[in-house]
RNA sequence: GGCGUGGUACCCAAAUGGCUAAGGGGAUGGUCUGCAAAACCAUUAUCUAUCGGUUCAAUUCCGAUCCACGCCUCCA
């Protein structure tokens, strides 16, 4: 399998520090405030790497990291009048929560940045008996300048971003390009012990001394947004390779950013779209499917639209499972295929390895979701031809056989298309508004009047419910299902 | 200014040095249906921003141009 490699600028085989074994590590959130689209983004394309990791047979150690202390956690504290901890407490659970709601995998190990003190001042120390570091009034730093190296991931040397305008400038500061690993405390903030005075950690040492900790040094991959490049994955690779003289990371992947119509998503802009805001409004699986249908790396257009389009191919890839039968699956193929029942025999049989041709070409899922809609095409088309008792098993079969692949790596379409159905209902109405009580009663109208013939009052009844936004659908059965368009 | 990414049909989005340029959504016509819905069939890119080059052959490789975007400051 490949994948994209950061560091090198290029797709490269991907090939384990230990046979069998990965250990991955992914930057998680500074828990301050509700987490957004772009944070689902991320979760969600590393949640799909672990998993086909795993579905290839790789025994992966899962770490993301919670950030509980931190300037912007500090401020927001201060202004809302609560206690940090509990504030970091609060968006940590908010987290979890909406990663549950997005169907993401529960990382191994979620260490907290408070958690590791001994270990951040350990890798600080380190870093000051290499000469690395040193102190000032104000903190701890790490001199850029004297770590060979720096800049090899971002792609940019010292000299280029020295003479950036945008360097702040710190007379205490060594260089303008040093960053703090050590911050000295300040009155009436949160502070812990260590050989350099009272204080806190820098943002990017925890990173550094926990994942070295959990998965040792050097480990295979380290992922997170784009934007955190630079510095912060710069400045990983300088402390941790600074302290240990060992490489740190082997794989460095990273998620494009997702904009909202168009625009970049910012608090000035004030376009923020939270997950919990997201998920009253559309199903788990559809905004999956959205993330997931373009590459991993490009960066992503959310509209509205753009969902509700995500779940309309989610929507026809239930109604093909709907038509398949539950019970009675045979693994037995049947001989004596008639020309749609050959083609769609090969599709069914070659489908899980083009799959993961694709999905070993760096994670493309766009092209695995190709697969899977081409076949659930070839399938309505047998369905709705002549078919057989035997060959319509043995379909049942194939399907529950990828579709369980296929949930394992990517993390929809693994419901019963019942349950699909009801949460969609159940988000679609609350979201609107619409009383299922008031429809299944108009229902019920237009079923009499269509008995009794009556189809211009059918119609009408029919017509009230469409500017509700539900869509009826008469069964053979002479029942009627409804949805929300 | 430095570094980087991308421009594929009405929209989203894969792929490829030559074979019908996936798939989803939309649109139009048809089959089915009391009417619909769903599903299926047909049509919807003689062509992959533009201009050059390499090649027997390029959308795919190289160069230039134009356009869009990201990072260089906290940020997924």
């Amino acid at each position: 399998m490949k994948i994209y490699n950061t560091l090198s600028k290029r797709v490269e085989e991907f090939v384990p520090l230990k046979p069998g074994k990965v250990g991955m590590y992914v930057c998680g959130i500074t828990a301050y405030d509700s987490c957004h689209m772009g944070h689902a983004r991320a979760a969600v394309a590393f949640d799909m790497a672990v998993r086909y990791l795993r579905f290839k047979g790789f025994e992966v150690k899962f770490a993301k990291n919670f950030t509980d202390i931190d300037d912007k956690i500090i401020n927001r504290a201060t202004k809302e009048n609560r206690n940090w901890k509990e504030l970091a407490e609060y968006y940590i659970n908010e987290y979890s929560e909406d990663m549950a709601g997005l169907g993401n995998i529960k990382p191994d190990i979620e260490p907290r940045a408070t958690d590791h003190i001994p270990e951040m001042i350990a890798t600080i120390q380190k870093l000051f008996d290499r000469g690395l570091a040193y102190q000032t009034k104000s903190g701890v730093y790490f001199s850029v300048r004297k770590f060979e190296g720096y800049g090899k991931l971002s792609g940019k040397n010292i000299e280029d971003l020295e003479s950036g305008a945008r360097i702040s400038v710190d007379e205490e500061k060594q260089d303008p390009l040093d960053f703090a690993l050590w911050k000295a405390a300040k009155p009436g903030e949160p502070e812990w012990d260590s050989p350099w005075g009272k204080g806190r950690p820098g943002w990017h040492i925890e990173c550094s001394a926990m994942s070295s900790k959990y998965l040792g040094q050097p480990f295979d991959i380290h992922g997170g947004g784009a934007d955190l490049i630079f510095p912060h994955h710069e400045n990983e690779i300088a402390q941790a390779e600074g302290a240990c003289g060992c490489q740190f990371v082997k794989y460095w992947l990273h998620n494009g950013f997702i904009n909202i119509n168009a625009e970049k998503m910012s608090k000035s802009i004030g376009n923020i779209l939270t997950i919990r805001e997201i998920r009253k409004r559309h199903d788990f699986e559809a905004v999956r499917y959205f993330l997931l249908s373009s590459n991993y790396r490009s960066p992503i257009d959310y509209t509205d639209t753009a969902i509700a389009e995500a779940a309309l191919g989610v929507d026809r890839f239930y109604e093909m499972l709907a038509r398949l039968p539950s019970a009675g699956t045979s693994n037995q193929e049947p001989s004596n295929l008639g020309k749609i029942e050959k083609e769609l025999s090969e599709s069914l049989k070659t489908a899980k390895d083009r799959i993961i041709a694709f999905m070993d070409d760096d994670l493309n899922s766009s092209g695995a979701f190709g697969v899977i809609f081409e076949l659930v095409r070839q399938t309505n088309k047998y369905l709705d031809g002549k078919t057989s008792d035997e060959f319509t098993k043995w379909l049942s079969s194939k399907w529950n056989e990828l579709r369980s692949a296929f949930t394992s790596i990517f993390g929809v379409f693994g419901s019963s298309a019942q349950e699909y159905h009801a949460r969609r209902k159940s988000i679609a109405t609350t979201s609107k508004g619409v009383d299922s009580a008031l429809v299944e009663k108009l229902i019920a109208e237009r079923k009499d009047a269509r008995k009794s013939k009556d189809f211009a009052k059918a119609d009408a009844v029919k017509k009230q419910l469409a500017d509700l936004g539900v869509e009826l659908r008469d069964k053979p059965d002479g029942t009627t299902e409804w949805k929300m368009k």
